[in-house]
DNA sequence: TTAAATTTGTCATTTAATGACAAGTTAAAT
DNA sequence: ATTTAACTTGTCATTAAATGACAAATTTAA
C-alpha cells in the first residue's frame, strides 16, 4: 500500500461511500478531526485500530503492518535515518525475542 | 548492535570508566533516570542525542539508526507486528520522499 | 563495615495528545 | 446564484504521558 495512513482511512472511507461524520461515529470521534487524520494534521489513536477494522472488516494484522509502518516510515523520513536502520530493527527485534525466551524458560 | 539501546549506552560509558552520575552530568540529567534509562525503564530523550554523541565522539547518523532502530523495533514487538511491516516501512518511505512532504522540525 | 555506585519508588511538573466545537471553505444540486 | 451537505481549519480546555527531582533502599567494591 504505497499511501499514507491517512490516505488510506480516506480510500476505505470513499470506496464505501461514506462521510466524515459517519465513520466518524463507528470510529467514536469528531468528523473534524477525522478529516485531520486523513489530511496527515493528526494521528490516528491506535486505541481505535479495531473499530476501523470493524467498519471496513479488515484483517487487523494487516492493518497494523499498514499502521506501525506509516509511523516508523514517518519518523525514519523526518528525521532522515540511512535505510540501514531497517536492518537494525530487525536485528533488534530478533534480539528482544531471545530475551524473552530466556525470561520465560527461567520462569518454568 | 544487538543490544537495547540502554544497554548500548552503559557499554560505551563503562567502556570509558565512567560513573552513572558522571555520564549524567555531561547529559544534563539525574544519576537515577540514567540508571533507569540503561535498565531499559525509561526511554532515552532525543534531544539529548547530541550530547551523547558527544559525549563518546560517535558519528551521529550512526547513533540515529541505533536510537530510532531500538524504537521501532520495541514497538514491533511490543505489538506483535509481522516482519512484513519493514518492507511495508521502505515503501512508505520512499512514498514520502516522492510526495516530498514537508519535513517535521528537527531538533538537532 | 563503610563509602560509593546503582537501583527503585514516588510525585509534582512539564509537555504532548486528544476532544470538542465554532467558523470557514469547497462542492454538488437545484 | 442560492442553498445545503461535506469537508477543512483554528483554537482551546482537558486528558494523558513523559520527565525531573529527590529520598530511600540495595548492591558492590575497597
Amino acid at each position: 500500500m504505497k499511501a499514507t495512513f491517512g490516505e488510506y482511512i480516506r480510500q476505505l472511507r470513499t470506496n464505501k461511500g461514506l462521510t466524515l461524520t459517519e465513520l466518524a461515529a463507528l470510529l467514536k470521534l469528531d468528523s473534524a478531526n477525522l478529516s485531520k487524520i486523513e489530511n496527515g494534521k493528526r494521528e490516528f489513536d491506535e486505541k481505535r485500530l479495531d473499530k476501523l477494522a470493524n467498519a471496513f472488516e479488515l484483517d487487523f494484522e494487516k492493518l497494523k503492518v499498514e499502521y506501525f509502518g506509516d509511523q516508523f516510515a514517518k519518523k525514519m523520513y523526518a528525521y532522515n535515518c540511512s535505510s540501514e536502520t531497517l536492518m537494525v530493527v530487525e536485528e533488534k527485534v530478533n534480539y528482544l525475542k531471545s530475551i524473552n525466551v530466556k525470561q520465560a524458560e527461567i520462569k518454568f
